[in-house]
Formats: C-alpha cells, structure tokens, sequence
DNA sequence: GCTTGACCTTCCCATCATTGGAAGGACTAA
DNA sequence: TTAGTCCTTCCAATGATGGGAAGGTCAAGC
C-alpha cells in the first residue's frame, strides 16, 4: 500500500511516516519503479505502535527503545518496565509543576475582583520584587506551556 | 547598567532579554556610545515581571498583554482575569492529559514483572490494534512530551 | 489516447522559547 | 600592553509537527 493508506491505517501522518523514516526510527522502505513507498501490513503495525507510545507521551528516542525492545524476543521485561516508569516519573513532575502554576493562579484570580476597576492583586503579585522570586521556576525538561505541534485527530 | 547586571538582577538571561527585545515585547533601550544596552532599576523591575509570568507558564503573548496591562493605570481587573483564568484552564487540560497518560502507564507497568523474563504487558499494550487507538490522543495544544528549552536555574 | 484529479516525491519554511557558538569590538585591571 | 571579561550581531539547533511549492505518477472516465 502507499503511504496514504499506511497513513490511514495508522493514525501516523503521511509526514510523520516520512519524517520516521528520516531519522531512522522506521527504515527505508520499498520503492516502486516510480520511487513510491511501499508499506505492508506488518509496517503498519509498528506504526501503529508508535502512534500508541506517542500518544502516551514517549519521546522519540524512546520510541525507538520501546520498538527495538518489543521485535527482540530474548527482551527482560525489567527493561521496558523501566522505560516506562522512568517516564511516568518525569510526567509526575511536570503534572505537579503545571499543579503549582494553576494553584497559584487560581489563588490570585480568587482575590481579584474581576470587574472594571483597576485593582487587581494577579498584577500585584506578578510585579512583586520580593515574592517568591524562583518560586515556580519550571524544570529545565519543559517549557513553560508554549504552543506545540498539533496532533491529526 | 548593562546586559549581563540586568541578567543577573531579574533572572532573565541577557540572550533572552535581547530576544524580548527584538520581538517587542520590550522596547529598545538606550545604549551607550560603544553600541551597549543600558538598563534602569525600572527595566529590570519590568524583567522580573516578565520572568515570573513565565514561571507561571503565560506565553510570551499573553505576558505582553499583561504587560501591557499592568502598565496602563485605567486597565479593568477583569481583563487581567479573564487572561488568568483562561490559562488555568488550559493548564488544567494538560494536567488532566498527562494525569490519564500517567495512570494508563502506571497501571501497565504493575502489571509487568519487571524480572529478565520477556514477557511485557506494556508492550503487548502498545503493540494491541485493538485497544483505545485514539484513546489517550493528545490535545493539539501541546506535544506529548518533547524535551523543552531549558531555564536558567 | 488524453485529460483531470488525486496521489506521490523532495525540499524548504514555520512553530515556540531558549541556548550555543562564532567573529569581532569594548572595556578593565594588572 | 596584554589578558580576560564583557558586549555586539548573526546563524544554527532543539522536537515533533504542519504547510506549501514544484514537479512526477497513476487511475478513471471520456
């Protein structure tokens, strides 16, 4: 099939697929005379289980653990479990980062009137020079919030 | 004073206050004849602002508008409150993402021996065409994970 | 056989906030 | 004067993803 429909199949975009292929996450596949890739069911598969392992947040390069992991039969299940724990760890500490940031917020707009004067105690806090200077400051592993790259639905 | 002092002094690094500058979200200062940025005690307190609303993870646009808020004495707390709340709902979303992301994982990895044996829930998991493709499918506000700028400490 | 439209190819660009580094000028203390 | 630290600008990379251009390919219908 062509990567449209390996796209289709697996939820992977067309350029994600080709982007996978790039750096090596996937390898190079069959070609037809006309330089079309070709994708069997069987790359489909692994597609799909990247998408899955995406969509639990895995990075890239773990990824490509996870998969070299998952096509070795002699694997120690110690080795994935720990992949995936070591993530889980690093999401606890971005939910409670991000838990922080909306606790705090949600404290300061509790103080703040909302209405059309100009008192406002979230700018107060914002401006104070002595408050909690490093309080919040965010772990070197995640931006702030930043805009990211959309998903295909 | 220069650059590196008003680095120091507000906890921005002077690569970033430079690139605040070039994109406007502070003006241009005066430099000296050398070509140097000269800053006041009042820059640095508008640089301080600036990092803790990163710290409470605003996006560089929403800290300009709350820059300039909080710079205009006629502003309503309303508009100020409205941009807070609108990120504490944003934040909560991804809190709630990387909570079920962290749960689903959680709940694998209990399953998984963790010995040298190969067997892995976690993998068959990923591997499953079955199960929830779309489940866990993250918003097209934020990438899964993604390693991030790093933060001056 | 030819046209049309949908698909494919590669290549480059943008995102967002941030850091790194190179090349070169300015300043300061010894 | 020299060494070392600071400053300047400019360019590149990060990570995962989408957008789009320019051009080749293929299948269906006429």
């Amino acid at each position: 099939m062509n990567i449209g429909q390996a796209a289709q199949a697996s939820g992977v975009s067309a350029k994600m697929i080709r982007y996978y292929e790039s750096i090596g996450l996937i390898p190079k596949t069959v070609r037809t005379e006309a330089g079309y890739r070709v994708y069997s069911d069987h790359d489909v598969h692994t597609l799909r289980f990247i998408r899955r392992s995406r969509d639990l947040g895995f990075s890239v390069e773990q990824i490509a653990d996870l998969v070299s992991l998952w096509q070795d039969r002699e694997r120690a299940s110690k080795d994935v479990k720990t992949i995936a724990l070591e993530h889980v760890s690093v999401l606890e500490h971005k939910i409670r980062e991000l838990q922080e940031m909306a606790s705090t917020l949600t404290h300061l707009a509790r103080n703040c009137h909302g209405d059309t004067r100009p008192h406002c105690p979230i700018l107060e806090e914002l401006a104070n020079d002595e408050a909690g200077a490093v309080h919040l400051k965010p772990d070197a592993k995640f931006g702030a919030l930043g805009k990211a790259p959309a998903r295909q639905a």
